[in-house]
DNA sequence: ATGAAAGCGCTAACAT
DNA sequence: ATGTTAGCGCTTTCAT
């Protein structure tokens, strides 16, 4: 590979002029940009990234830590980031951490600062001491989806309102007149989807419902983990006539299990599902399920990354601990909110329940 | 962050001295490393990924180039893909080229051989030519999944019998007894599924039947695709009683279009795919299908693409056109072969076909 | 066993 | 408008 020297001598000038020409910056004379560019394509020289990136303090590159991207919702929400990323400049860098918060680590510290400039975060499962001191090292940190808006993490966020997402979910179960309702909580992980949760007790309350223990799951957020949530549910209460995932993909899985069963959806059972991943709407019966603005928490997940790398380019402020000072909170924007998607996995029950 | 000098002062020794210990090089004194092992612990100290590259002239990532990551088959190898390199010390940065051999040359152009050590290439909608360039400039590629073992591509690759896999597909739809197949190409790119349409043609041949062309569409890759050719297909002749894919997905688009039509699968129409991607697993029915070495193929091009990586270090042979010249045929290794998987979607037609 | 010095390919002041 | 000089953070001979 040729260097910028040698289009330099090609060129008969020296390189602080081609590198100025290259990225024109600084003035060059017409005839000499003309010459350098002839030089250029005659090489056929391209700038060494990691040369440029180490003379100019900055990377290249930005990483997105995700989970597993084995998960359908990954690979749409890496789609977006991936665009605005190169929009901004950046290559994408995928740490898929495979829900190993060791292996997470390692990606951090390895490349956070020297390959990456910045680092994008979903919900992986993530130490969040191990994120505020890759910030601390000086590589900004946005978390891409956080659940509770009303419940900031002490990092900079993009939220979106997932408690208004569970809610909207029972509370067009609800509507529909199913009163005994199987909830899956898709996530192995306490927590993460607790405001999902939360909105679908909402939802329950304003109905005059509780949500009794025995129809609430816990189950890994996959297709299978929904399928033996939903036969385990169906096995405990026959008498159950809908089911609400806290995400699309045990929601698909409580479909297969219907199937299994020889239950018909809608009619016997219903389904919804929260985020509307691609896999929803190519489902038979298609997936009834709250839509979460994906690719625009990825926009301005990369946006805010953005702005926190050209606004500190610097050093990190001082040695303290940053939660501990008076310093300003860091920042975090609301995405629009989740919508409701009526499709063909939810209907009114068959049988109008005796209860109450 | 902390540089290497830093650290180096903090411990009294020089810069190299660091290096060594760090990199376990050369001979360092049992109590000298400590001492700059604790100054490194003290001070948190990272090396700079790309300082390290361009002093030691060599790239920590290695990049794949895919065409649509939102085709699930994608996060799967790109899965396997990640381990392997991470395996052999790479970082792995994923190209989403859009099917867009555009944006594919911007990123060979400006990756290869500077931010990534190597380039893995799917079955993306890239040109030959500068794939063969990124080569001759210094940064090795290896073709992931070559569809066609015979008819080596003239860069290194790892092939799949894929034609094999097409035969299969085929032999199990005749043996079930079916003699009206549906043909749905998932491809647009003309050519990419040729061999495993071959395969299926061969299949057809053994059991003494044609394929009309009006038995046959060409379909985007994608459920949707397969979702309106399955339509076309069966509007244009009702008695089809089988569909064989190229692909799962369109197999997936195939089963959907079955349902809306009130057909049911497999007892009125039966459908193959090719791959066994996860949703295969996971649709109801479960999709028969021919699985493909999805994983042993990722590591055997991990493995390859290392091998050329070590092996040609040093700027690329001559200027001569490496195919013309009388040079060693880039290597290729053969994947196991593909298998057919027998689910629930492929079943003996209703009623036998009088057909001849 | 450790240090000194040069250089990877580029950018960024500052001169001229 | 172009050239000169450092230097980014690290590795790598070669001395000592």
């Amino acid at each position: 590979m040729p260097t910028l020297s040698e289009v330099a001598r090609h060129a008969g000038v020296t390189p602080a002029t081609v590198s100025n020409v290259l990225r024109s910056r600084g003035r060059v004379g017409e005839e000499t940009r003309r010459r350098v560019l002839e030089a250029v394509e005659a090489l056929g020289y391209r700038p060494h990234l990691a040369a440029r990136a180490l003379a100019e303090g900055r990377a290249p590159t930005i990483a997105l830590m995700v989970s597993s991207i084995a998960n359908p919702f990954y690979p749409e929400f890496a789609l977006a980031v991936e665009r605005a990323a190169r929009a901004s400049g950046h290559f994408l860098i995928i740490c898929n951490t495979n829900e190993d918060p060791q292996l997470g680590r390692a990606y951090l510290e390895q490349i956070a600062g020297t390959l990456s400039e910045g680092v994008l975060v979903t919900n992986a499962n993530l130490d969040f001491a191990d994120l505020r001191l890759t910030e601390a090292r000086g590589a900004p940190v946005v978390l891409c989806m956080w659940e509770r808006p009303l419940d900031p993490p002490g990092l900079p966020c993009v939220a979106v309102d997932f408690r208004l997402a569970g809610q909207l979910a029972g509370a067009h179960l609800m509507e529909l007149g199913h009163r005994r309702i199987g909830v899956i909580v898709g996530s192995k992980v306490s927590g993460i989807h607790a405001a999902r949760y939360d909105g679908f007790v909402d939802a329950a309350r304003a109905a005059g419902l509780d949500v009794p223990a025995a129809h609430v799951r816990q189950a890994a957020d996959t297709v299978h983990g929904g399928y033996t949530a939903t036969r385990d549910l169906l096995e405990g209460d026959p008498s159950i006539t809908a089911i609400f995932a806290t995400n699309d993909l045990p929601a698909l899985g409580a479909m297969q299990a219907a199937a299994d069963l020889g239950l018909d959806v809608p009619r016997d059972l219903s389904v919804v599902g929260i985020t509307d991943i691609l896999p929803a709407r190519e489902s038979r019966p298609a997936l009834t399920t709250v839509a979460v603005p994906t690719a625009e928490a990825a926009e301005l997940a990369v946006t805010l990354l953005r702005e926190l790398i050209e606004g500190a380019p610097h050093e990190a402020a001082t040695g303290t601990d940053a939660a501990a000072s008076g310093q300003p909170a860091p920042r975090m924007c609301l995405a629009s909110a989740p919508k409701l998607v009526v499709r063909a996995s939810t209907a009114a029950p068959r049988t109008q329940s005796f209860a109450r």
